[in-house]
DNA sequence: GCGCTTGCGTGACTTTGTCACTGACGCGGC
DNA sequence: GCCGCGTCAGTGACAAAGTCACGCAAGCGC
């Protein structure tokens, strides 16, 4: 049972809620649950069943591939708003989870059960609909992905990376290379040797943990290949 | 219009469609289409907006990206029994198709237009739980993708396309080095290097246009990394 | 200050991708 | 048969990326 202010919030993120009929609405109230996870917790393990869908009303949640090697790539971000779709789509055909999830800030979020997901999914258009951009974005975004990986050189996707960070606003990143080198799927060293690089060419400065995006200009043209 | 030969074969490839009830059944066979294509045609281009779903009654049916250089990957395959999801996610949130679409082998399939696919989804339990599980499914097996472009190495990954062929009983297959690399994103040179050393450690025999897949157990091994 | 952890730099080497060629095979036309 | 041409495959040289095995240094707790 959700408490007042927490559907306020909740329905100027997820409208959909708003924009269904009283029962579901009722019913959607009564079955959900709020949470609050501190940053850097695992949320979902490669293999494991999914036990809820988390719908963010705050903060970042990761979700990655990791290798047996221990490398990663991320295949996505969760922020408010959304919710996690491989999540979705594990429920629906009750498939185990294919990849790993944490939480990179602290996530508040509403949470619901796998049957209840299930249920609405059959019953009510608004919920329906919800899911179905769910998935159908992510789809999209998961191909943009192996086309990065699969066609792009680093230095050019690290310059993407930091270009999208200018575009918000900000003018430095507090990353380690080798959260950079997850995210990319590539590797610490290489991360270094590139950002070493930039460095030199005066695109950017690195400190122990951060990095000073100095060269607009420059960075953005690399970042347009 | 559906001729009742047709019907039968659909039905036998896509049960959902006997299994929804007698007005569903009727307007659907009224309203899709019968279509042959021959092998080796686009069938979508980056871009192009989906004039239509088509669910595969037989042949293949090849879903790559192709980079700006060239170089291309396969994201999937659609064979009989399938639907491309690509066109079901941008007819529901009227989204351009983010890649390129071919038919690998002459295709025989039923074709719907987008106005129905969407009428269909919120009316329709059956059809909703098909497109569904098209979706869910295919973000999987992309995932994995992701997975193998990023983490595994090309003579692996070609080891395993290798053992798919062996294991489905075929001791040689007809395809070109280019098509190789065009299917794991790599290029010629790199797979015309590893089949090389293949064929020298005896795992194949290489001829113009085909491989011999000569020692399935060193294949397979290989393929498990 | 001492020891630890974490973040980063480096050199040597392998794998992969790119470029610019070359040769070799197979088919149709003459 | 043999010529010409398009397709397929091999090669050497080099650039980019990934791996391995280090070492060093900045920050933190004690």
């Amino acid at each position: 049972m959700l408490s007042p202010e927490h559907r306020d919030e909740f329905e100027r993120l997820f409208p959909f809620v708003a924009q269904a009929g009283a029962d579901f609405k009722r019913d959607f109230y009564a079955a959900c649950r709020y949470l609050e996870l501190p940053a850097d917790v695992s949320i979902c393990d490669e293999g494991q069943q999914c036990a809820q869908l988390a719908l963010l009303l705050d903060g970042v949640g990761r979700v990655y591939k990791l290798s047996p090697a221990g490398r990663e790539v991320t295949l996505y971000r969760i922020e408010a708003g959304e919710a996690c779709v491989l999540t979705a789509s594990c429920i629906i055909n009750g498939a185990s989870f294919p990849a790993m999830a944490v939480t990179e800030t602290p996530v508040r979020a509403i949470v619901v059960s796998p049957q209840k997901v299930r249920g609405w999914i059959c019953a009510e258009a608004q919920w329906q609909q919800f899911i179905f951009g769910l998935l159908s974005h992510r789809l999209a975004s998961i191909i943009s992905v192996v086309e990065e990986v699969a066609f792009k050189r680093i230095d050019v996707r690290l310059a993407e990376k930091f270009a999208r960070c200018l575009a918000r606003g900000e003018s430095s990143l507090q990353v380690t290379h080798a959260e950079l080198a997850a995210d990319l799927g590539s590797s610490r060293e290489v991360v270094s040797r590139i950002l070493r690089d930039f460095a030199q060419r005066g695109l950017i400065e690195t400190r122990r943990g951060s990095i000073l995006l100095a060269d607009r200009q420059a960075i953005e043209q690399l970042s347009r290949q």
